[in-house]
DNA sequence: CATAAAGGTTTCCTTCACTGGAAGGTCAAG
DNA sequence: CTTGACCTTCCAGTGAAGGAAACCTTTATG
């Protein structure tokens, strides 16, 4: 199979599908014209890594997740772990990404949005110590 | 005012003012030393930007909110389109980060996380289309 | 007065995960 | 033969800095 059906069977674009190559988490084999031969297994793996990548894990995470995928005698305690540990920085990032809404939604509300040049938005971001607390 | 004082007074890493004074978002004098020297305006910019960044705005738009911001004629609706096109962008990414969140959360809930192989998270990521649907 | 530490300067390289483009080889159809 | 789709490699760039190297200036100490 040639990048192009397999860009097209995973949803992944060719170019990122030879930087995946580039970084070794796929070997394609070669044609005699040079081209990329993919086999199924590769395939699997492609579909795999966008799977992975698509929940937010990190490429090293999906190189782990791949070795432990193909390691009949994992434990799935490890694939836990891994899984566990991206959770909770999914979990800060939403708690931070929270926190930055309530206040931007605060200060977009409290905005007039006229012509007028007074903005809260502006004031709360110039904010000196001593004209502090919201 | 040096940069040591500046990235003190402000909590911005020294590099990230060099690399603002870089970009043009700000721009401090230089003494015959060669060190940069900042004013008190200075030092309110780069709050002003610091303040910006850690509620999400990109660098564009720091750079926009410091011109209306400088712009005594502005009107705060411009202000307020800025705001609420990063609030948008906001609740985007805070509903992709939760629904990746539930996905992973299921998962890890499913796996059983001890010294067998097997592992739904595994299973999942694997998935082909004749298997499908959760 | 000499020296050492602390803080400043520059430039270049690295990160992360791609993405885009240029220049060129290969293949199937008309 | 030509066209166009597809493939190849290589180079550069993204955002927002972080790190290292090599050097200069100021300040504190013996």
């Amino acid at each position: 199979m040639n990048i192009g059906d397999v860009s097209q069977r995973t949803g992944l674009p060719a170019k990122t599908i030879r930087y995946y190559e580039e970084i070794d988490l796929v070997r394609p084999l070669r044609g005699e014209n040079g081209y990329r031969r993919f086999r199924e297994h590769d395939v699997h793996k492609l579909g795999f890594l966008g799977r992975a990548r698509s929940l937010g894990f990190s490429i090293e995470d999906c190189r782990g997740l791949l070795a432990l995928y193909e390691d009949d005698s994992r434990a799935s305690a490890d694939v836990r772990r891994i899984a566990k540990a991206h959770l909770e920085r999914i979990d800060a990032k939403l708690a931070r990404l929270g926190a930055m809404r309530a206040t931007l939604a605060h200060l977009v509300e409290a905005c007039a949005g006229d012509h007028r040049p007074d903005c809260p938005i502006l004031a709360d971001l110039a904010l000196e110590e001593d004209s502090a607390d919201i």
